[in-house]
DNA sequence: GCAAATTAATGATTTATTCAAG
DNA sequence: CTTGAATAAATCATTAATTTGC
């Protein structure tokens, strides 16, 4: 039927949220799953395992994102202990980015009333015990910072340049062959016209996970 | 900062599709990107990033356009009608789906013999190279956290499994290659154009990435 | 014809989801 | 479970088509 997979509806995800932060579900079993997909499938489809891992990865980024904040905390004060000390100096911090910006700005469950669990719902699907502390609805975006660039371009992907059109990323390029236990080699560069034709056997379609370029929902 | 954006010519356009057509190239690891580039700049201003994007944004849209070929023709309306009533009856809706099949069926249009990629072209670009990643430190502390203790319930590695309703999980499993079916990840596509030796069994879903080419995601 | 105004394509980024190793 | 990495989807942003009025 539907080769693609699951998009969370505004309504899907606020729900979801609300018993992520207020009803402390963190973990649901068989059961809960079950309840809270038949819910939510009247906003649009979705199915136990779009549930599942839902709560599995929102728990694990949530506190990926609470360790991170401390951390950035913990480095801002870092900072300014050492900007403090260094405040005269000639150096000047641009705009240290900061950019981390919005908080959700999404309505709150009481402005959509259709949309909130009410307390039975929480209630009946609640795990006993398992509320947590709950680092509740900090909800903050992913982004963290950047560093500043001396070009534009050097920003996430791993080591994009912006100069040569040739050196554009340090590709790994891994070569899934067997050698690869049996002897490191070191880095080689690549050669970009290649004289020989390659053996190979990789691209897409061979190799251990292949390139396969194709996800099982793709038509292809 | 971005003075422009790369703008393919009409020659380089023509050579992308073929690749992607007739060579089934779909996402081209890191040397690859660095030949095709090569091979490109000779009709113009290219960089690697240029061809990593194409090839993104062409597979993508490539199916959403299939997608939303397949979708019209598909009763839609199923989705539709899902009303708030069934929800708190006992339904027992089956979202058996499992089954993608399409194949693409290689369009193959080439109706400008001189740019078409030829053998030779086509086959060096299935060299792979034979760059090793570095490894990288992981240096993750393994913070202590209790679980949520309660209801670690069975499911964790597979033993999630239908209740009274559909089997919706297949969670990995150890053993991913037998009777996984529905939508995971490790299948395969043909090669439109085996054109090196096809190195057909592997080992089978274990181990071993994909080429890496790079992440698109590391501002972190 | 021809630009300003609109719209459609598509290059480039960002976000979300999945995979699979530890 | 936790987590980094890979990938797909969504989104942003700019360029090209195109429409429209003159």
């Amino acid at each position: 039927m539907s080769p693609t997979r699951w998009c969370p509806t505004p309504e899907q995800l606020m729900i979801l949220e609300e018993m992520y932060n207020r009803g402390g579900i963190r973990t649901p079993n068989a059961s809960q799953i079950q309840r809270i997909t038949a819910h939510l499938s009247f906003y649009g489809k979705i199915e136990g395992k779009n549930v599942f891992y839902w709560f599995q990865n929102h728990k694990a980024r949530e506190r990926q994102k609470l360790r991170r904040k401390l951390m950035s905390k913990q480095l801002y004060q870092q900072q300014l202990l050492h900007d403090h000390q260094q405040l005269y100096n000639l150096h000047q911090y641009h705009d240290h980015q900061n950019n981390f910006l919005g908080f959700n700005s999404s309505p709150s469950p009481s402005d959509l009333p259709h949309l909130s669990i009410d307390k039975s719902s929480a209630d009946y699907l609640r795990q006993a015990g398992g509320v947590e502390g709950a680092a509740s609805s900090l909800e903050m975006t992913n982004r963290t910072w950047k560093v500043d660039p001396p070009n534009m371009y050097e920003m996430q992907h791993c080591l994009m340049r912006s100069y040569n059109d040739h050196d554009w990323m340090m590709m790994r390029d891994s070569n899934p062959n067997l050698s690869c236990c049996s002897s490191n080699r070191p880095l080689k560069t690549l050669e970009l016209f290649p004289i020989t034709t390659p053996i190979v056997k990789d691209q897409q379609g061979t190799s251990s996970k292949p390139t396969p370029i194709y996800s099982s929902t793709s038509p292809y």
